[in-house]
DNA sequence: CGCGTGCATGCCTTGACGGGAATATAACCG
DNA sequence: CGGTTATATTCCCGTCAAGGCATGCACGCG
């Protein structure tokens, strides 16, 4: 599963604003470490993160590099994500029926948890 | 913001584990215990972890704690990450066609989207 | 009641991660 | 070539999270 990359790249905070501020445009490093206020070298650091789980590919332009957002690994998220949002879109359609619905509605849904 | 809890909780690959075994039904921790192979107490602090991001939610079962999945914070990965939906959807069609449009480009290495 | 079961919590160790400073590397400029 | 800019890498340290073990706690049962 390299899935674990991906997601362990995207859960650090700086990490996940560094892909927002790539969503705009691409920038190069600099731009990217007064962005975000880290010192150059952790910028850098984060950016490999980046590049190796795929997240964003890196352009050289004479001395600079200019980071580039790749989207393409995200669908794996979106792949993972897509079991439960069919989920959350019941629950909180249910929920906002229950809140407002008959007092003795059924709490237990059909598909019973088994095993004693 | 809680989104941190969020991407933290589900950074962890057993707690993604976790979620996606309570996809299927609520499970007793005894059962989540044996499915992800780790002790007990690790367990349990995995579903403390996804019980403060509300992940999930248990119900008490005379002296069994019975854990269900709660999808709805999911929906703010879902948000998140719908930026770079229609991103990848563009990007993945046109990669098919014109992988460099770039007229200077360098020598970037083939932009393989491939899995390891 | 006391005891066994099922789970949570606290303590401790270890390993991974993030940050900064210093240093290396590469490209442009003169 | 030497110097300067722009970025990557290394070293070191502090922090934090994950895992196991031992223990505490609640519940049900005999």
């Amino acid at each position: 599963m390299s899935d674990a990359a991906l997601w362990s790249a995207l859960a650090d905070p700086h990490r996940r604003a560094i892909v927002t501020l790539l969503l705009e445009r691409p920038r190069p490093v600099g731009e990217i470490v007064r962005a975000c206020g880290l010192s150059q070298p952790s910028t850098s650091k984060h950016l490999r993160v980046l590049r190796d789980a795929g997240l964003v590919r890196v352009r050289q332009d004479a001395q600079r590099r200019v980071y580039a957002l790749d989207p393409a690994p995200m669908a794996a998220l979106d792949a993972w994500l897509a079991p439960y949002r069919k989920l959350w879109n019941e629950s909180l359609d249910a929920l906002g029926r229950r809140l407002d619905a008959a007092p003795d509605d059924p709490r237990e849904p059909p598909p019973h948890p088994e095993k004693d």
